[in-house]
Formats: structure tokens, sequence, C-alpha cells
DNA sequence: CTGTTAGCGCATTCAG
DNA sequence: CTGAATGCGCTAACAG
């Protein structure tokens, strides 16, 4: 008993399959009155569902936009979801989800299983890495990615181009002003703050830690800052946690380093490259007795609006996700050029968890 | 220039697309070792992709997963999300995304686009409501659904059934046992707490927040506590913060009603329907200068894992979610009976948030 | 074991 | 303005 098919509601009505196919889709106009109206009450009547894969094959395209992220509940990528999701409806088309742990190996599978859906675009929301172990799946994903523009489809990346990637009809790149924003970040503590600074990050090579953190260690120059130490952990809380407990101790140890020889231990101020870390940096620091802002004190990055009710409240640099989604989901026919490229930007916002008050 | 297909690649192997096909698509055994190799390799040099959506109408089946939640960046979708996805990454399908704002007209149109694509299994992940302005709706949904199931699809629904869903093949329910944790969450907390109880839910008919609301007034009366108020509102986080500052005022105003007197007011114990709304009431109450659990007690549900460093620590119930997202992912072949319905349990976790001392 | 034939359901040329 | 034919790319019965 498998779905009625527009042959049967065509003979149902009475008409050719075309005439009825003409007045279900989208076709020029719509055809005699009359018979438009026949047609209709038979795909009602028997409950017709166009076949959306016959049709794609029909037509070489499927109305499908091809979603890439490390992981769809982590709350940066699921707000980035959901500006995907928000465009995919406006141009009512339906978003394809696929998950890859961030591996790049992984996401030139997912990017070849979009390919072979025929989805007429694809957005890559994880961020890249430059890690050698890395070197090859990103070589591959590029490639994939190539031959995916050239059969003319749409990509849109968050954050930092591909690797190695040389299409450039299709491909398209929303900038994410990390470094500038972290380097403002930087200022905007160092103002504030007379002590020493201390970074925690993703592994080495991840491109969007790695911009925060040389963005960080710019505007701390800019502001006559020495360098700060940085700790590199995995990119999620369990990271941030271990980061964390690491920094407690030298901090219980009294002070960031030993060059400040005898001097009053100076309350550090900890940059996490994104909220998330932060959080489970703050989580540590505490459960070593630690209080923020009184002992230390700590920034993020995102400003995830799921962790804006923690307390205390959390400095960081707003980011638009869920625009940025949007913007990354191009359209079949859209030549990137509506303006300049499209960049979004961000916004540093200073809250209780660096306040100079006690 | 678009993809290169099975045809241009048997024929540069020179056999036939059948022959082709069966070495590159797991047929029952790859033909002749030579020709496979072959075959092999002019669809490597090819770049060859097969096209799903011509294997699909081919074999009608697509491989998909449709998944309907209300919001993908809500931390309870996006966990069952993530579940759902690992579920179809092991049966190498992919995830089929639609948002609905919990809209039942909404939900009948996502039903009928996975339908249309000829997804092989749907998750409704979305509470239901019975509300009278749904009803429409629900019938609508409950009409797709049943069709979708009779010409074969599976179907999962999360949490309560489907209004008026009458289909038996296909369609299966993973039972969350709200009503019976939230009433164990009310004796744990009427086991240790003397004074008044509040609730915070969604609307009336949302059936997730009424069967808990229900629960915990069930389980009140069993510990012989007298009813709780129910303040209802939005089933997020805004929603929370109105709550919380209504009974900030009423606390404030000097203790949950006047009916006791002038008795000293008791400290208030509120219950939110799930541990968004807690959060938001929690920065409502903060907001109006009252401590938590000092001054007022607060509990969730739901157990949120980027909410477990809020501070104070939130008491809630613990639900698998990701768990949740997979057993609701049936394939193609199942049938429901491996061992009973599928069900799933949570657990009474009692943290800061409720603590006596202080 | 391989090649040939015939659809899967639809959109879209072409005639009428 | 409508109907008849053709093909989208692939798989699955058949034959050879």
């Amino acid at each position: 008993m498998a779905a009625s098919t527009l042959t049967e509601v065509a003979r149902l009505a009475g008409v050719s399959p075309a005439t009825a196919s003409r007045v279900l889709n989208g076709s020029a106009r719509t055809p005699g009155p009359d018979i438009a109206d026949r047609v209709r009450q038979a795909a009602e009547s028997l409950g017709y569902i166009p076949n959306a894969q016959a049709q794609g094959l029909a037509k070489s395209s499927s109305g499908l936009i091809g979603l890439v992220v490390h992981d769809i509940a982590d709350p940066y990528f699921s707000v980035i979801a959901r500006g995907v999701q928000s465009a995919a409806r406006m141009q009512n088309r339906m978003v394809l989800l696929a998950t890859t742990g961030g591996a790049p190996a992984d996401e030139k599978e997912a990017v070849a299983a979009f390919a072979a859906r025929r989805a007429d675009s694809i957005v890559i929301a994880g961020s890249r890495s430059s890690l050698s172990e890395d070197s090859e799946g990103n070589a591959q994903l590029a490639a994939e990615l190539d031959r995916y523009c050239r059969n003319g489809g749409q990509v849109g990346v968050v954050g930092h181009p591909i690797v190695g990637a040389t299409a450039t009809e299709g491909y398209h790149v929303v900038a994410v002003p990390n470094r500038e924003l972290a380097g403002e970040l930087a200022g905007a503590l160092a103002a504030i703050h007379t002590g020493a600074f201390a970074i925690i990050g993703g592994p080495a090579g991840l491109f969007t830690s790695d911009d925060r953190i040389l963005g960080f260690q710019q505007g701390l120059a800019k502001a006559g800052r020495p360098a700060a130490d940085i700790l590199r952990r995995r990119f999620n809380r369990e990271g941030g946690y271990e980061a964390g407990l690491e920094l407690a101790e030298r901090i219980n140890a009294g002070g960031p380093a030993s060059e400040t020889g005898t001097t009053a231990p100076e309350r550090l101020c900890i940059f996490a490259a994104n909220d998330v870390m932060a959080i489970g940096a703050a989580a540590a620091l505490r459960s070593e007795g630690l209080r923020i802002p009184r002992d230390v004190w700590i920034a993020g990055f995102d400003d995830i609006e799921t962790l804006r009710d923690f307390r205390p409240a959390l400095s960081t640099v707003r980011l638009p996700l869920e625009e940025i989604g949007r913007l990354a989901t191009f359209s079949p026919g859209e030549t990137d050029d509506d303006g300049l490229a499209r960049a979004v930007s961000g916004h540093v916002t200073l809250r209780r968890s660096t306040e100079p008050a006690s």
C-alpha cells in the first residue's frame, strides 16, 4: 500500500499526468480552472504527496541544505543550526544534519554524502584544523568540496576557509573576526586589570582557538603587557575544567610564577577561548576554593545564550551566532557579491566575572 | 559539468551499468575480481558519487530519518538530536531536521515533508498539546502520521502519544515517566522542607508540563501536603523569568499567601517543570534580591548538561536525553517488541538549590 | 557471472 | 491549453 502517485491522481481526475503535474506543482500557470479543481480534489482524496526524490531526479535539485557541525548538542553549534534552519525555512528547503566530532576525514564523508543526496548547498560550521595529522583529511575534504562546487553546489564555511580549498565559484566564507575581537577583549581587560593573564584554549592547530589566542596576545602586547601563558586542552567544557584545575593549583601555590619574587600574589585574569571552556574552568577554580571575581578573573568568548544566567555573569565576546548560521546558508542562485563578502562582527561584553569591585 | 553517472563509469570500465552497480553498491557479491577493480578504478578516476535520489527512487527507501523538534537550540532538544544523530550514524543513515516551534500545524507540515522525501523513519521529539486551539492541527498531524505509517514508515514519539493517532503498525512511543518522577521529586523535597510549594510550568495543555505538574501535586498529596499554587507561562527561559518575578513579589510582600496569618513567612520551594524555566526563575529571584537556597528553594527537571555548572547547583530530575533520542530512532525493519515497549527512567537529583543548611 | 530490459515517479520537451 | 513521449540515474528482474 505505497503512497499514491501522480499518475493515479491524473487517472482519477481523468487527465494526463502532465496536466496533473502542472496544476499540483509550480508550473508556469495552472491550466483550466475547471480541470485544476478536479485534479486538486483527486489529489486531496487520494492523500497524494509528491515524491521529492523523483522530483529531484527530474529537476536535478533537491531542496536540501547540508549542515556539518562537530556536535549538535554543543550550544555554539546548535544556535548556528537554528540560524541555518531559519534560512532554510524561508527558502522552503530542508536541512540535512551531519555531525563529525571535528575529524576532517568525517567531514569529507559528510560532504560526499551531501553531494550524493544532491544537496544544493552545504554549510560547514565546525572549525578547521591545521594539525599535521589532519592534513590528509583536510586535503580530501578540500578536494571533495572542490568537486561539489564545480558541480554547481554552494558552500558556506563559518569562520575560517578550508585549508587548501581552491574552488572559487560557489565557495563562500562567512568571516568571523576572532582575532580582532579577542584583541579588543584583551585591551578592555588590560585597562582594568594590572595583574597577569593566562589563556585557556583548544589544541594547537584549531583555527578558531588559535585565532582567538593570537588576537588576545596581540591585544595584550598593544597594551604593553607581557604575553600570557597558554594552556591547551580539549575545546570543550572538560578541557576547560582540566585547565582550571591546573591554574587553581598554580594560584594556590602562590602566584602565576615565581618571577614575581616575594611580591604578594596578583590576581590572575584567565581568558578562555570559548564560553564553554570558561564555564568548565570556573567550576574547577571554585572546586579548589577560589572565588570569582574576588580571587581570579575569567572571560570567555561567544556569549552563549544558555550560559547568560551563569553566576558570576561571564565577561565574553558576543557573537551573532544565529545570524552567522543564516548568512552561511547560500541559496543555489546566489553570487556572493550581495555587497561585500558576508562578514559579521561581535561585541566585547564585560560582566561580573571580571569586575574590579572586590 | 554535472557529476558523473554510473553509466559513464560503466562505459569507461567497458562493462554494463548493471555490473558497475553491482560492484559499487552493496549487491550480493562483487562480480569477477578483475572486472571489479576496473570498475572501481573508473569510478575513482571520474570521481563518481552515486545519486542517492535515484537510488532511493529505484529502491523506494531513502536512508533518511526525519527529526521534529520545537527548537534545535533548546538544550533539551539538541541533546535528543545528538542521540538521534548517533543512532542514525550506526545505521548509516542521515537525519533531516525540522523545527516547528511546537505548532501542530507545522508539525503536520514537517511530517508531510518527510513523507515526501520518503524518510524511512520519523522521530517526533516536541511535546504535544491538548489545547482546544490546537485540536484541528493535532487531528491533521495524527492523520498525516497515520498515513505515513500505513505506507510503511516508522514513527517514534518522545514522551507522550500523539493525540488521536490510531496507527498501530510502525507507531511507537518512548515513554518518559514524567509524572512518576515529578512525584518522587515532590516526595524527596517534602521530606526536607516544611514550608509551602509553588509550581512553575508551561501553558495548560502541554503534556510534558502537565504531567510533571500533576505528578508533583500527587507527590505532595501523598506526603500530606496541600496542593501548590501553579503559575503557567511560556515553557522556556523567559517564561521562567516572568514567573520568578511574580513569585519574588509575593515573597517580598510577606509570604506565599496571607492565609498564614501573622506567622513569620516560610521559605518557599519552587518546582519548575523544566530546567530552563528554573534557571530563568532563579535569575528573576536573584534580581529581586532573593538568595537561593537561603531565601527560596528551587528545583527543575531534565538535568540539562549545559546547566550543570550553574550555581547554586540545581536540584532536578535527570533524564537520559541522548538515550531517549537513540531509542526513538527506529529502523525500517523493527517490530517494537524487542522486549517491552521502549521506556526510560530518570533519577531524582537533589543539589545545592534545595539544601537545608542555611 | 554478465548484459539486457524495464520500470521507480516525476518534469518537460514536443505535437495536437 | 492539453496529451503523448522521453529521460533524470539507478536497481532488479530477467535472459544469455
